[in-house]
DNA sequence: CTGAAAGCGCTAACAT
DNA sequence: ATGTTAGCGCTTTCAG
């Protein structure tokens, strides 16, 4: 019962007909008489035929599969970018894999990742990458179409499409400052793609603009896991002079701050309050609902689609840069500073 | 400057060797003088050769690759099973590529994946999947080695990976009676992989086996995201005789269920007792930590590589049905049922 | 409308 | 140690 190998050798045998036209009769490419493909769809069946799809690539040169380069499956941002670019993919008919580099790419088993690429998709995408110079070098020198998404760590050649940080983290600190914050802390991820710097950099400019003095004793430096932001919290809360508001710059350090907040007997926003950043689905399911900023997965993965299946047709990419801005969206996790907060000497109320 | 299409033949005639000369010094497979091995590789670097990984696959047959097909990259538990399995199989040295299909195999595009997988990988992967029963059929009849991962839904020949949902599941609620619970309520997911009705099936046989007469109206049918968990914490408290416990059959509800009783105003789990299923990540970064079911994530992937390797070399499958117990873990959200709760008078106090 | 030949890029298998 | 031949399964010419 070996059914491994049923090639189209066999239907066309099977159907009385030559490889070319069992070929063409199953394609729906080319003519074919109506007979014919009855016929030879009947053979195929009766055989279990399945195409192979490398000897299809290999000729036509085209794969119709768009690979996607992650390094973390676990990071519920990088999966919404993930399903949207999914969406996309279908959409204009291609599809589309996923690949799971499990950290960083360059160092080790990550040059793999570009061995593998060649010939399998017609275009790569990079959702977050987090890559040595090395090899964003050997990118830049691949001859495939390559877009990646929210890089902005180093300079690149490479078509970028990403959110913009420095206005959405700008608006956030604002925000917090029109609610009457002036001690804001500010929970950092890794520099990895350089997101997080940016969003400092906002952090730091919309203080400024507020005529509000940076006070580094209220940065801490997280790694993006709920967990650090968890530390976080209960790092800032436990400083002599707490801050009455908590930016991190993810949403899952905003949710383990406020997990921190709530241990310590604090209520959201009433005593302090939280801005995280991306905008996951869970964002909106915490108690209270957290106040972020949201990335358009939607459009971001659409232009990526866009982008990149105009290099695949070889005509020449739109634009180098493609630049969303930040939603700033308002839940139930900002409020009015605590009377008297801004008074140097106040200290937090506990419930 | 026209990069595309560097092939083996390009790097061959600028070293000045054979192709097959090339290839082998390449490779690093057979015999190869040191002389000529640096000059091809030196070639292959000028001309910034990528070896074509179809045309490499097409000859060998083997493409060293496994797939792994899920329906939707938003569920935590699926990317718990996905991470474990990127990691073992890139400890059998291939690689994993991931599909998401978006939704139930087998309708419409659905078909698009088994058209796709011939000949790509050596042996696929369906991570808890959706399927129509044709297209169960159809996987049953591929000639390609298939491994399925907690799937219970239909009898079928395919090799199944699973977790011990019945006896997991009444684990968990035999420890709440213990506890003194008679009120449970049980919070199912949908039909897909079978998965909820084992679960409450254990949730069933737990309760007659405690001389507890089921109630129906404690049983609310949810759908495994968070939301509908909320949904079925506020129907459930809102009953005339409200639960003392929720058993959701998955942590998401679970956690959904645990934001609607804070809601509520009751404490966790003083007032009310909570248990999940599947001990996702965020299920310990809770207040408090989530008590739950664990699925040996690791050691599943484990068999499951193993099992798929097996078949890709050839050698008969070891077993057909590969069983793991699910390991409960016992965290904070579930506690001795409040005093008097088990009269059939009592109400919740509210704090 | 259908068929035969050629070849995609690479590598086993057999020479040399 | 290196080169030659053949062929993976399919599709794109080009001829019937």
């Amino acid at each position: 019962m070996k059914k491994a190998g049923v090639t189209l050798v066999d239907v066309a045998k099977l159907a009385g007909v030559s490889v070319m036209t069992a070929s063409r009769a199953l394609s729906g490419e080319g003519y074919a008489s109506e007979e014919t493909r009855t016929k030879v769809q009947a053979a195929a069946k009766q055989l279990g035929y399945t195409p192979n799809a490398l000897a299809r690539m290999m000729k036509g040169g085209k794969t119709n599969v768009i690979g996607v380069v992650v390094n973390d499956l676990t990071s519920s941002v990088i999966n919404c970018f993930v399903t949207a670019l999914s969406e996309e993919v279908r959409k204009v008919d291609m599809d589309l894999f996923i690949y799971n580099s499990l950290g960083d790419l360059g160092d080790g088993k990550g040059k793999r990742v570009s061995q593998m690429l060649h010939g399998l998709w017609d275009g790569l995408v990079y959702v977050l990458p987090r890559m040595t110079d090395d090899y964003l070098e050997t990118l830049e020198k691949s001859s495939s179409p390559i877009v990646l998404i929210n890089y902005f760590r180093h300079e690149t050649s490479l078509p970028v499409v990403r959110g913009d940080n420095v206005n959405g983290a700008h608006d956030a600190v604002s925000h917090l400052v029109e609610l009457g914050h002036r001690r804001i802390g500010f929970i950092r991820g890794n520099a990895y793609t350089g997101q997080s710097d940016l969003r400092e950099q906002g952090y730091v400019k919309a203080l400024s603009d507020a005529g509000i003095e940076l006070d580094p004793a209220l940065v801490y430096q997280g790694n993006f896991s709920e967990q650090s932001g968890m530390d976080g919290g209960h790092h800032l809360l436990s400083l002599a002079e707490p801050p009455t508001a908590i930016f991190a710059a993810s949403d899952a350090m905003a949710q383990g701050a406020m997990t921190a907040i709530r241990e310590k007997g604090l209520r959201i926003p009433e005593d302090i309050s939280v801005i995280g950043f991306d905008d996951i689905p869970s964002a909106a399911m915490t108690r209270p609902p957290l106040t972020t900023l949201r990335h358009p997965f939607d459009a971001m993965a659409h232009a990526t689609v866009q982008e990149l299946v105009r290099r695949i047709k070889g005509e020449p990419g739109r634009r180098h840069r493609i630049e969303f801005p930040s939603e700033f969206v308002v839940r139930e996790s900002t409020g009015p500073a605590p009377a008297g907060s801004s008074s140097k000497r106040s200290r937090l109320r506990r419930v």
